[in-house]
DNA sequence: TATGAATGAGCCTTCATTCAT
DNA sequence: AATGAATGAAGGCTCATTCAT
């Protein structure tokens, strides 16, 4: 909110129009995707006038643009990938940590819960606004990954499998957000409360790091120094 | 293919329309959205008349639906998911079998192409073509999937790690495809050639066959040991 | 029916397709209107192709105005303008049965039906099919009604009275047809069955022949013979 | 017409494209009929751009039903039923002023004119609009003249005589608009200029007004109170 | 400054009609 | 002789965008 605003003034109520325009178009873009979401009723459910997004943001493109942008940071603010744990953790601790992390973000509820779906639209039909996000946001994200991972296969390992292995954690992260619709007809029990998530969490977890540590000791067969103890998954 | 036509004789010359409005719009629909696409560029591209498409199929949706069944049908007829290894096989060959056939299938060249990029779309917005889908090709597939984990994992496993499992499996190849925007930005060497298909089933087969076994050994045979107590209790 | 066959001789069924062209066109004319009414539908009422009316008729226009031509003959036919009550028949005996046939005839249900609607439509928005009807039907019909006026009122009587109180006899029967959608929603107790309509003929025959006879006295002082009593009380 | 505008000062000038829309309207509706007219023509003759309908009426209907309202309101403005004759006035004076208003109305000049054709198409076709119309103005019009014709009935009058005389009554009117096309061939020298219309005006009023006082006689056995002189037309 | 009336391109759809068969 | 697939011209309507105020 503040951060767009140069002078520490409080502006008349400009700022405030823009935050609800923004609001309105994050959760419309959301549930009817760039080009089917219509100007008029992003305007309408802010509260504004019909020309104020062109007045605030230039056009339709730019409003989307900053949408994401938004989106993104707000659910990063609310669920950082570390989830408090620190660095120095074990990575086993750590990657129960980012799984868990991931899966709050992408289904979490209320305002926050766009930047899901905003995300899901942008794989299906990018637009120029996915460049930045890959460079700012999604990139460090997964080289903090590849750092767990990597821990966990063991120093020598295959830098391909590394990256591999990587994608294997994540996509089953994104795969119940992606194929919700296609899910919910298969197993229509399947919710996704704050338990449920903890549920998934655990499952992916257990999953991947049963995976890694097999494949470490195959590769590596000297490990002995990290016995990567439990995972205790405190979070917070 | 030959499903819908009542003779066996083959009609004169009004099915080559049919056929061509059918491909043309795959093409589109799966490169722009249901939305976005256009009747016009459809017609045009088929080189038929504007009229063509209202004629043959209703309406939009109309002639969408009958793409979406017309594309997982060609996909499913010349990747089936079993790929020629018959029933009785080993299930770690099954399942290789299985993930490979579904990489090829949406990563398809040519007219088969499609089908994967129009269940990615459906899946973003599901229309109501989506529930006869499920019905007729996606659960069955996944059953198919479910008997395979259910094998590894052993007669008496979990249901539910069953059910969980197998989406670990399904999800790692969906993510090539779903988020194919972003991979090919972080990792631009990334292609989905014949053999970078092989190379990827290989890695999405051993990682989730190595967890497979391993989740198998600890759950059955020798139980009494390790209940599985925590989130992944580490083996020792 | 063989009004339309030529020769004698049963042809094949063509002369089929034809009728029941003309009778769905008859229906759905009169039920849109010309422009509104779809060669389509007429087509498809009648059990006959889409080209069918391009066959027979011409093009649509040429179908609407034989359906004209045949509402009216069969109107006619069914319900003619005395209703059997001779020409020597008392004059107030024979307004009584102009009314009743007049209402009778436009309100008729089945085939015969359409006969009004499409009158009525071709008052708003005349075709080149009217000219034909006024002169063939309506203007017969009218002097008919002018010589009953006209001897009620008596021999000297003003050929402009004459003329204008026949109009004033034939608007209240049109009136109930003309206007029924507010009739309707004015009097939602209004129906049209056979005895409403005598009841209104009824109403029509007393109100116009209370004022023909009274002016016919006033017009003329010096008749004193016929007195001309009641509603069609037969004069000695 | 400012009934609509919520503060008195004029707006600058939105309102000429409306007004200059719903007047092109009233002229082509009226012409062509609902279905027939075209939103293109009309925008074309008010110099509005194509989507100036859709964003001052919503549709095509909402303008439409806006011209019949415009159209009704601006005829009894220029022509109301009782033409300045006081309510106190006899039930002969108030009804030749109701006949001949009412001619007045539908054969009026101008833009005006356009309010007749309207209502008539209206009636063979009748739109979502009529209900509407019926409430507002055609009842309390229909009630006018029923408290005419119910006092020269007198008192006791049967209350379903007093509906069918009423109806007698317009009906004469109506019917010189309903079927022009057919009197100006039976009868090319009719016009409807001011003095043409008074002619006719006096014929319907002494045509139905004989009937109803003789009716009034017989019904009444006990009528010497009012003897409703004659008509004396007085009007203005 | 910020509004809302106005714009024009373009979309889906429908229609009467034609033409090869 | 009679069909039905194919045509192309509009039609109503929606949209993002602009402009005068």
């Amino acid at each position: 909110m503040s951060a767009n605003s140069p002078n520490p003034r409080i502006p008349p109520d400009q700022v405030r129009t823009r935050a609800q325009l923004l609001e309105a178009a994050a959760e419309i873009f959301a549930t009817h995707g760039f080009h089917t979401a219509t100007v008029r009723d992003i305007c309408l459910r802010a509260g504004a006038n019909i020309a104020a997004v062109h007045y605030h943001f230039g056009d339709k493109q730019g409003l989307y643009t900053e949408v994401l942008r938004h989106a993104y940071r707000h659910a990063y603010e609310k669920y950082p990938p570390n989830l408090g744990v620190t660095d120095g953790a074990p990575a086993a601790e750590r990657l129960a940590a980012f799984v868990r992390s991931f899966l709050l973000r992408i289904f979490a509820k209320g305002p926050v819960a766009w930047h899901g779906r905003l995300m899901a639209r942008e794989m299906i039909e990018p637009t120029a606004a996915l460049d930045a996000l890959v460079r700012e946001q999604i990139r460090p994200t997964a080289q903090e990954l590849s750092g767990i991972v990597r821990e966990l296969l063991g120093r020598g390992a295959d830098e391909e499998l590394v990256r591999l292995s990587g994608m294997s954690v994540v996509s089953q992260c994104l795969f119940y957000h992606h194929c919700r619709p296609v899910i919910s007809r298969l197993f229509p029990k399947q919710k996704y409360d704050e338990a449920d998530i903890d549920e998934l969490a655990a499952h992916i977890t257990k999953f991947s790091l049963t995976s890694l540590q097999q494949l470490a000791t195959k590769s590596k067969p000297t490990p002995a120094k990290k016995p990567v103890r439990r995972i205790s998954s405190s979070r917070r």
